[in-house]
DNA sequence: TTTATGTTTCAGAAAATACTGAAACTACCG
DNA sequence: CGGTAGTTTCAGTATTTTCTGAAACATAAA
């Protein structure tokens, strides 16, 4: 029944299930970060029915994790000539994939955090005293470090890889 | 019943409320992330019970956030003289906070997937060509990329936040 | 001791999240 | 058209996570 795999097969088996469970640790579904490890190690396009064989999920598990990891621009849908199905192929790219994650998490996480920490900083920016005035402190204080965060994250966003390195190095020494 | 909070106190409420849901996006617990927003912003040290009335949520509940964020090092327990009671107090200082945070994520959350990459990576080292060694390299990838950022988070972490910002300017211009 | 105060644990309940399977839908093809 | 291949949706189910409340535990004071 079960046919016999090439040693990298086993590897990239391991590695697909274990990127699952550090996956949930991350706060994201193990499904998804299953295929997103399928995908990334996948030496071509895998479609729908491949994906739902290797990793032994319904039809409906497989489409909308697809689904969800086409929205976070981790992977993209390719269509064969001749043929009506969808294809699915991952970025690999590790600073490409960075950028994307870094970007994502930005706009659906850090964002909004903003967006609150301005809302209670404006409400309280007439305290002249007291715990009233260190609350509208310390909001203050967080979105002006998150913002100042979004700004580096820009930048960084738009360089080249190189250049990110060679900035980085200097750090390091 | 319920009495008349001043303004600050109101804002207040309103940034834990929306803190705890922000948290549940980034994958941490929404009791865990409200009791942090509450001792973020409290003037003083709390005590259990304190937080169970204001989050109106059980002893247990409670009791087991509070040891989490212990752990965390997000708060400390602070003992007063001539009373039993622990109290909690948090992490006010924002570079602190985001310190604690990177250590933690690094310790709990990359470092895990370091090993498993460097594992498959070692599983793999004998593909001479084609999709092993593909994926041999993938692996190799991610896990430079991974531990170059963890060399980066750890000079980081060790600087003061006027350091760490000169640099960061740099690259702003 | 015994009582009072506070902490910790954990079984069961509740809530949130993820998954399945099948039906509905869409679009091409003969 | 009607048939075929593929995609999408979603009600119901299963699983995982979180929470409650009460009992067990610890320790200081009377």
């Amino acid at each position: 029944m079960s046919k016999e795999l090439p040693e990298w097969e086993k590897a990239r088996e391991e590695f697909v299930i274990q990127w699952g469970s550090l996956g949930t640790q991350w706060g994201i579904n193990r499904t998804m970060a299953q295929i997103h490890a399928l995908l990334m190690t996948a030496p071509e396009p895998m479609c729908t029915d491949e994906v739902m064989e290797r990793l032994e999920i319904s039809r409906g598990n497989a489409h909308t994790n697809l689904k969800d990891l086409v929205s976070w621009n981790l992977i993209r849908i390719i269509t064969k000539k001749g043929d009506r199905k969808e294809y699915f192929e991952a970025e690999k790219d590790v600073w490409k994939i960075f950028i994307t994650i870094s970007k994502e998490r930005k706009r659906r996480e850090i964002e909004p955090a903003i967006h609150l920490l301005r809302d209670c900083a404006a409400r309280t920016k007439d305290e002249a005293a007291g715990p009233g005035k260190d609350f509208h402190q310390q909001m203050q204080d967080l979105d002006e470090f998150l913002s100042f965060g979004v700004k580096v994250a820009d930048t960084v966003i738009s360089m080249k890889h190189a250049s990110a390195l060679q900035w980085a190095m200097r750090l390091l020494g």
